[in-house]
DNA sequence: TTACAAACGCAACAATGTTGCATTAACATC
DNA sequence: GATGTTAATGCAACATTGTTGCGTTTGTAA
């Protein structure tokens, strides 16, 4: 199953690269407006992320969002902090902030997930 | 409003505090099996919260799981790692786990959201 | 025991996410 | 450019999760 560049996948690529904050399913929705069915826009996102174009974080709320993948390279771990934004929801990714701590040695970790809430530069 | 102990409250309560993971709306739920409402145990979920004897935990999936508040005195502040197994979908508080990271001047933080996920030491 | 109101159950609703299936369209091949 | 395959889509239906309004129940203080 070869993957195609179809009309959805590459506006919602689109929009997620060109964005400075992560996207949510119902914003794309509704800044697409129609492009595409609702449940399109789900498969495109799973699609996104299986041929790692984008990643997904999930915010205070547990609300789930999607963002580019910039900085992660071949070894793609996400191992950075992603700050969500309590006023005005944006969530965006601190690539430079690596966290550090010191986990018991008999936990496997495969996924990272580290998220401040509070308020953004712009709500400050 | 003065909070009133009632058998709802109670039960789920106990049930939060003696789990050594933490516990989802649906999985308070089916334990319960009936013993109250679906929305009871919502709204009791939230009174908690304000009363401050557990916390909320958002794992890797987004699922919202509730703790109980054990090293967190008074400043409250629930600034440790959570890991969210994989395959048996326990979310764990490791209350000793700070991590420590620099952030950006220009943000404010308000709350913290830590959570690793992979294979916890049960299903390693 | 009574009275107040916190807490409850129930019904209804909204939002989010998933699945099956018939149809459409991307794209490699001719 | 026409053709065949099959990935991708749209639509309908469904499941899950969370919220709200309202009439009723029940905890608790007086």
């Amino acid at each position: 199953m070869k993957p195609r560049n179809t009309k959805a996948k590459t506006k919602i690529s689109e929009l997620i690269v060109s964005s400075s904050t992560a996207l949510s399913q119902s914003e794309i929705q509704s800044i697409l407006k129609g492009l595409c069915d609702r449940v399109t826009i789900y498969r495109v996102l799973d699609r996104l992320m299986d041929e790692g174009l984008i990643h997904k974080i999930v915010n205070t709320d547990g609300i789930i969002k999607f963002a580019s993948c910039q900085s992660c390279g071949t070894e793609h771990s996400h191992n950075h902090i992603h700050f969500s934004c309590q006023k005005c929801k944006s969530v965006t990714c601190l690539e430079d902030v690596e966290p550090t701590y010191q986990l018991p040695k008999n936990y496997r970790v495969q996924e990272v997930n580290f998220t401040l809430s509070g308020l953004c530069p712009q709500c400050l």
